[in-house]
Formats: C-alpha cells, sequence, structure tokens
DNA sequence: AGTTCGAATGAACGGTCGTTCACCGGAGGC
DNA sequence: GCCTCCGGTGAACGACCGTTCATTCGAACT
C-alpha cells in the first residue's frame, strides 16, 4: 500500500523536480551574465532578470550570491569526475589511458569554459570550503594522470621524471585552452589543441626506443616525418600547426 | 640665468618627485591588499588607511579605483619589458637565449607575483585600454621567445613545431609558478622550476643530434644519465624531481 | 464558494562603496 | 602679523547592492 507521499509523482518528486528545475535556470542564466561581467559585476538582481524570475525566487533556491558561483563551478567538478575516468577505462596501455584523460580533460575544460574561467578569476570569492573543493578536485584528477605517469615511467616507457609536476603541467595547459582562448581560439580545435600539447610534453619524456610505437600521441615529426606531419594536419581539419 | 621653475629641486621637481612617493606608497598598499582580499573586496578606504594618507588624498594620485590596480599591473609589464631582453642581450646561440629568457621571464613572476594573479583575476576590472595594454605586452614578449624557437628551428637545433604555440606555452608555464603556487612553491625554487619546464619543453624539441650540447638546458636524463641526474639536484638546492 | 497552502513577487531595508568637496593647517612671501 | 597657496582631510553624497519579508496569486481541497 503505498503511501501519498512515496506515490510516484507525489508532491517530494514535484517538488525535487521543481528545485532542480529552477537550478538550473538559475545556473545558466549565471554562467551566461558571469562569462560577460564576472561575479562581481553581475547583482542578483541582473541574474534573476535573465532566469525570467523574481529575486525572491532566486533566494527560494540558492542561499547567497556565493553559492551560485559555487554551483556554476560544481558543474565542472563533476563533468571531470565523470568524464575523464570513463575515458581512460577499459584501456590497457599506461601512456594511452594518460592521452585519453588529457584528452577527456581538455574536452571538458571546452566544454565548460566559462566555469574553468571563474575557477582561476574568483577563486577569492568562494568560501573556505568551496574553495577547498575545487582544489581537491583538481588534485584528484591530476593524481589520476600522476598515476599512469608512474605507470609508464616503471614499464620503462617513459624516462624517469618528475611525474607531479609533469601532471601539473598537463592539467595546467588543458586549463590554458580557457585562459589563452583569445590566441587560441582561431587557430585550432580543442582536439587538435589538446594532441599538440600531448605530444609536445610526451616527446620530452618518451624512451627513444618508444617513439614509433605510441609516434600517433606524439604528433611531432619522428622516423615517418613527413607522414605524420600530413595526417595530423587532416585530423585537425585545416587548423595551422 | 636660471629662471626659478627650471632650477634644480624646483617646484616642479617636488611635486614630481611627490607625485611619484605618493603613488608608490598606493601602488605598494594596494599589491598588499588585494594579495589577501583581491580588487573587489579592497575598499578605498581599506587601501587609504593601509598607506597611512586620507580617501581624499588617494584621489589626488590615482584617477580612479580602476587606475590602481592597473597601475599594480604596469609594474609587472615594466619589468618584463626590462628585464627579459636585458637576459637574453650578448648572448649569440638562439636556444641560449631563450633559455635566459624565459629563466628571465620566471624570475619577473615570482618577484611580482600578486600582479601575475591580478592580471588574470582581475582581467575583467580593467578598461579597455588597460586590457589592451595587458594583452600586448604579453604578444610582445612571446614573441621575443618565438623569434628565437624559430631561429633555432632554422638552425636546425630544433625540430620543426607549431612555434607560436611552444612560446605561448612557455610564457603560460611560467605564470604557471603564481597561479599554482600553492602546489609548487614547497617543492622547488623559481630557478629549479623555470629549468625543469624549459628541459621537459625543450626536451620534446631538440634534434637528437643535438642533445649533448644542450645537457645543460634539458635537464632530463640523456647520455650522461646519472652524472646529469645528480648535477641537477645539487643546481636546484635540494629542491625535488 | 470559501479556505488553505505553497510558490512567487518586488519594495523595503540596512549596509557598503567610490568619489567629491568644504574646510583646515602649514609653509612661504610680503 | 597678515595673506595666499597648496596639500591633506574625512564627512557627506548618491548610487548600488544582497537579502528579507509582507503580500499576492494560483491551485487544490472541501
Amino acid at each position: 500500500m503505498m503511501t501519498p507521499s512515496s506515490r510516484p509523482g507525489g508532491p517530494e518528486a514535484i517538488k525535487a523536480a521543481r528545485t532542480t528545475w529552477r537550478r538550473s535556470q538559475i545556473v545558466e542564466s549565471a554562467a551566461r551574465l558571469m562569462e560577460e561581467h564576472g561575479f562581481h559585476d553581475m547583482s542578483v538582481s541582473a541574474l534573476a532578470r535573465e532566469a525570467g524570475i523574481s529575486v525572491g525566487t532566486v533566494y527560494q533556491y540558492v542561499d547567497n550570491k556565493e553559492d551560485v558561483l559555487l554551483l556554476v563551478i560544481e558543474d565542472i567538478l563533476k563533468a571531470y569526475a565523470q568524464q575523464v575516468p570513463q575515458a581512460m577505462s577499459g584501456i590497457a596501455d599506461p601512456l594511452e589511458r594518460l592521452a585519453a584523460g588529457f584528452l577527456s580533460y581538455c574536452g571538458v575544460v571546452d566544454s565548460y569554459q566559462t566555469a574553468t574561467l571563474l575557477a582561476y578569476r574568483e577563486s577569492r570569492s568562494l568560501s573556505r570550503s568551496g574553495l577547498h573543493s575545487v582544489i581537491s578536485h583538481e588534485i584528484e584528477t591530476t593524481g589520476l594522470l600522476v598515476a599512469e605517469l608512474d605507470a609508464a615511467v616503471a614499464a620503462g616507457t617513459l624516462r624517469t621524471h618528475d611525474t607531479a609536476l609533469v601532471g601539473s603541467d598537463l592539467v595546467f595547459l588543458a586549463h590554458m585552452w580557457a585562459l589563452k582562448r583569445w590566441q587560441l581560439r582561431d587557430r585550432m580545435t580543442v582536439e587538435a589543441y589538446g594532441r599538440a600539447q600531448l605530444g609536445l610534453v610526451l616527446g620530452g619524456l618518451i624512451d627513444a626506443k618508444q617513439r614509433e610505437r605510441y609516434a600517433h600521441l606524439l604528433a611531432v615529426p619522428g622516423a615517418a616525418s613527413a607522414p605524420a606531419r600530413a595526417a595530423a594536419r587532416t585530423r585537425a581539419g585545416g587548423g595551422r600547426r
């Protein structure tokens, strides 16, 4: 015997659906406004107007203005946490796992450029716990890449190196796609970008005897200099390298 | 016959000296406060208090609040413009010039960490002309490094590559010292950091036949694997790699 | 039709801010 | 001593903001 509150579509479900709906209205509108104006020059009344709701309604669904910022950034943290491990799963080779994880990371940065920028720009406006959340997620994701770097070093695929620094470099270079988009966006696709950076970093690390095996990750002239270059250009869809 | 206004130490000189003095009081105090609070959460009254002057005096020497931000950032732009070319001068080899320029750039970032951070965080609060100034200076300095990369490629020292992207990478990795200082600062000195990043980037670019000649720039195991590693550790003064 | 409840509203509130300007004090000149 | 000028001061001003809450509206129930 189902009670009224446990029926599918009952009041709780309606309320939860409304909360989810209103929150996404608020978050999407906030992302648009913050992309243009930043956190500080976005007023809550402008946000309400953009979302098509009243100021009081905003406060029914978020605690305060900083909460809005946090919700926008949490979207990207969730995407990292989901998409990066997923891209790496089912792949046995550490270097291939690294490549898949890094390219996926770049893809998330591309899809959430505003959130990436906000995480850098507005870290001062986050609460302690909000900032801690951002940082610990980054450490966690960096750790996934570092683990593969370590495995590749142990397998002799990569030369010995400071893998923690390399992992941080990769994450930072992924962020560069958003932070320096004024410089990069008109020059290449995010996929070409990710492959170029991966090739550059790995090119300095890879054991000489492994270059041919991973030539598809290096994307720099190697033994098959001319063909690899022509192939890379085709893949980038005309992006200049 | 010198007129009163042209005498050394005349009223204009006194006024100019006072302006310079007051401005530096304001800029130094602002840098301190913005490091902790950011631009938005620093009030002009707090700035006046920190500088030990009145609010009205602040406005005698700066036009408005944004002007303060611009003055802080202009300090670092001036330092780049002066120190990077200077570090590169008198060196004939393109790769050595590149190394000197990049390490100098890292040094400037280290000395002006607040300004580096502010340039990223507060670009939204700059006027059009202020932002244009920041961006064009960055393009200019990146261009110095790119020119050396191009020269090294032409000399056959480096393999063919997208030198514009590599130049941007180097500049961005220099900024990383400030942006990710929470991760890096306790692990290595800025010099060790600069050398590690330079070695990583160049390691992926350098022609195999040139590795031995530039082993001091690569700082990765090469032909003299064990000695190079021991030397690098000594140079870093205990920094872990 | 009347009542109740929940969601939405937007004016009001209290606070903070960037900027201005009337006033003051000190130094220099006569 | 008196006057003028310049630099400094900080309260006042006007604007804007984040947040709250008294009120209204609409839907559902009796």
